[in-house]
DNA sequence: ATCAGTTTTAAACAGGTGTTTAAAATCTAC
DNA sequence: GTAGATTTTAAACACCTGTTTAAAACTGAT
């Protein structure tokens, strides 16, 4: 098997980075296996192809991610039956934010690569996500409903879509938008300070009259 | 001088439905000239490069666009004083929907455009924003701020990026998502009716204790 | 009708793209 | 230690990219 995990894992990592930096089409087999220091054939020899390197750098995100929302999830029901809105969508902070002991900058590279995937696809995403963690959303939607019972379904589809992207496109830019805080208003935060100030502001959207 | 004019326009006509469809590196110039039905040399005889022909794509919305806005808002100011942040976004609406008249899917367009380059290069397009239409920004953020005096300049900074995330998210998927919602729930829903939705979502966000 | 200025055209340029090939190197198990 | 499978490698493939060139076509004014 010679140590084929481990140029796996080094095209990964290098992919991951030039993908949340630059880009999926801006970023070429060449300069991620010059990154990677691995030959230039490798990526389609572990992978097939570059599209599905893109999945497999998003799909290694997920696999963790989403079970651990999960945890959250039914941790919430369990130990609070009528959970507040805050409740509810504060359960995505602790996976996301451990992302970072997991990678560095795993945070912001894990959103920064939704946005652009977002963007790039928003059906296909859609089928994927709701394909492979369906059930996770389904309960999560189950809670907001729960805990907004005036909503109706179209309301609330519609609702978490504005969510998703309010948290998509903040933390997909949230490095530059801490720079120019840092710089407008000598305000020293952190990825933590910007999901505090954000999931005020849509349990708030999400709970309109 | 020829008829440069309507070569320039048919070139700016099919640049802006590809990039805004496919993006703007997944966009090549021999697709463009292909798609205007004229000579591929063009782009760079009449914009220069591919980039200046882009910007000048992007430009040509935002030169009826926020003139409009600023319309709009010193309008709201005169006849009101004291405006409601309902009010001051809805300033908003009417400009952003008239591209309709002006351009089929004027709307949709502007947005996606928007959305991705936004994503690409946010602190370039905030850099050419503030350069361009940083008196009309501080007219709005002023009546934000008048609005809601609670806030300090740093929250509104911060949520007026979370309301921009979600709007040109939001808007620029709007096709996506209506067609989802129309599948799902069988609403006939337009732009329109997203506007709709959107207003309270994000007025409640910002005016979030 | 001529001529300068502008615009259009086909062709070529230099370089980058993802992917494939077949040989060489390496690893694993007997 | 050798055989067989797996992995790595350098080279080539076929194609696409944005841009430039120089000649041709066209334009409006004299």
């Amino acid at each position: 098997m010679a140590n084929a995990q481990t140029t796996k894992l080094k095209i990964l990592d290098a992919a991951e980075e030039l993908f949340a930096d630059h880009g999926f089409s801006e970023t070429s087999t060449r300069q991620i296996t010059k990154k990677a220091e691995v030959n230039l054939a490798s990526v389609n020899y572990h992978f097939g192809s570059k599209n599905e390197l893109i999945q497999a750098v998003i799909e290694r995100y997920l696999e963790v991610l989403v079970p651990n929302i999960d945890v959250e999830l039914t941790g919430l029901k369990n130990d609070n039956p009528n959970p507040t809105l805050e409740e509810v969508f504060s359960v995505f902070i602790r996976p996301i934010l451990s992302l970072n002991q997991q990678r560095k900058n795993g945070t912001s590279i894990l959103l920064q690569l939704l946005g652009r995937s977002y963007t790039d696809s928003q059906r296909h995403m859609r089928r994927f996500f709701l394909g492979n963690y369906g059930d996770v959303v389904a309960k999560f939607v189950a809670l907001v409903y729960k805990a907004q019972p005036g909503l109706s379904p179209s309301e609330i589809f519609w609702r978490l879509h504005f969510t998703l992207g309010t948290v998509v496109f903040t933390m997909a830019s949230s490095d530059a938008l801490m720079d120019i805080a840092r710089a407008d208003f000598d305000e020293q935060i952190a990825i933590e300070g910007v999901v505090k100030r954000l999931i005020p502001f849509i349990a708030a959207g999400v709970s309109a009259p």
